[in-house]
Order: C-alpha cells, then structure tokens, then sequence
DNA sequence: TGCAAAATCATCCGAAAGGATGACGACATC
DNA sequence: GATGTCGTCATCCTTTCGGATGATTTTGCA
C-alpha cells in the first residue's frame, strides 16, 4: 500500500511538473487555468476512485468469511428465499468468489465486454475467469455454464 | 450510483467556479497556478478516495456472505408442477412454437449445431430461429433471451 | 517473510454466434 | 387465386466466445 502514496506522489509532481512546462511552452491559449484545472481535477478524480477501491478490496474479503447465519428453513413462502448459493459445492468444485460472480453476471445475460465494464476490469480477465469456470463446471459454453450452476445450486 | 456520478459533477464544477472567483480576487500570488493545480489535485484525489469508499460500502453490504446453514424442514415438494409455459405471452409476443422449441434447448446449454442436429435440420435454420426468436424478446444474446425468456415463464 | 492461491492482463487463433437479406415450399384463410 | 404465416435453407459478413499459454501483481496464510 505504500507504494500506492508513493506512485500517487509521484504522478501528481509529474502532472503539475507537465502543466507548468506546457504553460510556458502555449502561454496563448486564453482560459488555460480553468482548463488545467478541470484536467487536474478528472484525472486525480479518477485516481482517487481507483485508489479507494483499491484500499477498500481487502476489507471486502475479510469481511465476507464472517457472516454465519443459521436460517431455519420454514417450509412455506419458497419465493422469497434470498438465495443461498451452495458454498460448499463450489468449495469441492474450486470455483473462487471471483468467478462464482462473473458466473451470475453471465446468467443475467451479460456480454462478457459488459461484465468487464461492471467490474471495472478488462475483458481479457473476465474471459480467463470465464474459461477457468467453465472448465470447472465441465461446460463448453456459457450457457452451459449457466444451466449447471443452477443445477448445483449456485446461481438462483 | 448515479447519485454519486452526479453529485460529483456538482462539486467539481462547483470547485472549479470557485478556483476561478478567487483568482479574480488575489491575483497577486505569483505561482497562482501551480498553487492551484496542486490544491484541485489533492482535494480531488481525496474526494475520489472518498467516493472509492462509499461506493465500495455499498458493495460490502451486497458482499456480506450470508452463509444459510439450511436446516432441512421436508415440509412440500415444491418440484411437482410440470411447467405451465405461459402461451398468452407467447402470442403476444408472437413466438412461434419452433421458436420457444428452440429457446428451450438454448437454455439447455446446446450449441446451434447441437440443436440442428436434435431437430434434424440444418444449423442456417436453427440459426434463422434464434435471430427471430431474439428480435421478438428484445435479446442480443442467447444468454440474454434465456433470462428474458425465464422472467416472462415462457421457460421453466 | 516467503510461498501458494487468486486476480489481473495480454496475445493468437479458431469456433461459435449473430445480423442482414433473399428465397422457396407447405398450409391456412379470405 | 391472392395473401399471410411458418418452417426451411442459404450466403456474406461482423462480432463474440472460447482455448491455450504466459506473465505480473495482490492477497492470504503458514
């Protein structure tokens, strides 16, 4: 993570470092200032966004494993169930959370170009985890996949 | 989220107005724009962080793994009915029954090829009944048109 | 701290899928 | 007999998927 502050102050002196040699290189441009500093603004905007979440990724996983709840099944009202998604077959099969969630986009019907815009990752990664997913569901297509994930329960 | 997106765009176009108002003031500083360039980067960068944070807090409640110990209550079984498709839709709609004949297998997983050879046609027609099938449930994708054929009950 | 798993990204290539369009025969209806 | 629907098949072309493979970076855990 410190290496994260480090390229961020990095980045930034070499972005204002960049403004102010341009500035002496075009000084004719007119509203320069608010130029600059609406690009300023969206890059470090963006920046940030990225770096947030990269930060708030660890907390994710950590908080995920901790929620157990027993739910006794009460033999009525089958529709309103939130969907438990079998953890434990998609322990046995090795299916990561990664996947399993790329999984369920792919049944909402997604495009995997779609899916990668969703997660903010590029469409290479969202196909190795498709491949990777499929070979462990034994499917050859995506909707394949999608049909044995909800025969073992882990898509709704 | 667009509530983020947009109280983002309000608060830089806010900033900015701002940056410009004060430069009309105290235009004495001599590396105004540097000055300047700095400040809109670090507030943003914070401010970016900080929507990272809210966006990702709200994804932590999505991620909270509700981990359903199902204690087995055998009260009904829920799988008797046999699928009643629903053929209003399917005429308003104006789905022939080739059509939703095929859908079916699509949701099955088959490939094109497969169903062609199912049906003891050609894969050009099997093809010619998925573009249609598609048009008319407003689909882009196999995977799509499944999704849509299910949430209309045209599917089991 | 160091290793293993997971996640990320890339490139190349072939296969599958999808869009657009035209055509033809069977059948029912008007 | 004209019209319309349905099922069938085709061609051309573009996009999307999927497989194989290698690499790097994070992350979790011993």
């Amino acid at each position: 993570m410190k290496r994260h502050a480090l390229i961020f102050g990095l980045v930034g002196g070499l972005l204002i470092a960049t403004l102010q040699y341009t500035e002496y290189r075009f000084v004719i441009i007119e509203h320069s200032v608010e130029l600059y500093s609406a690009l300023v603004a969206i890059l470090f905007a963006g920046f940030g966004i990225w770096l947030g979440l990269r930060i708030t990724r660890s907390r994710d996983t950590i908080r995920e494993t901790v929620v157990v709840r027993e739910v006794p099944v009460p033999a009525e009202a089958p529709a309103l169930e939130p969907f438990a998604p079998n953890t434990a077959r998609q322990q046995t099969l090795g299916i990561t959370t990664r996947e399993l969630e790329i999984l369920t986009l792919i049944a909402r019907g997604f495009s995997n170009r779609e899916i990668a815009t969703q997660l903010f990752v590029s469409e290479n990664t969202v196909k190795t985890h498709c491949a990777r997913a499929f070979d462990k569901l034994g499917a050859a297509r995506r909707t394949q996949a999608v049909q044995r994930g909800k025969e073992l329960g882990l898509l709704p």
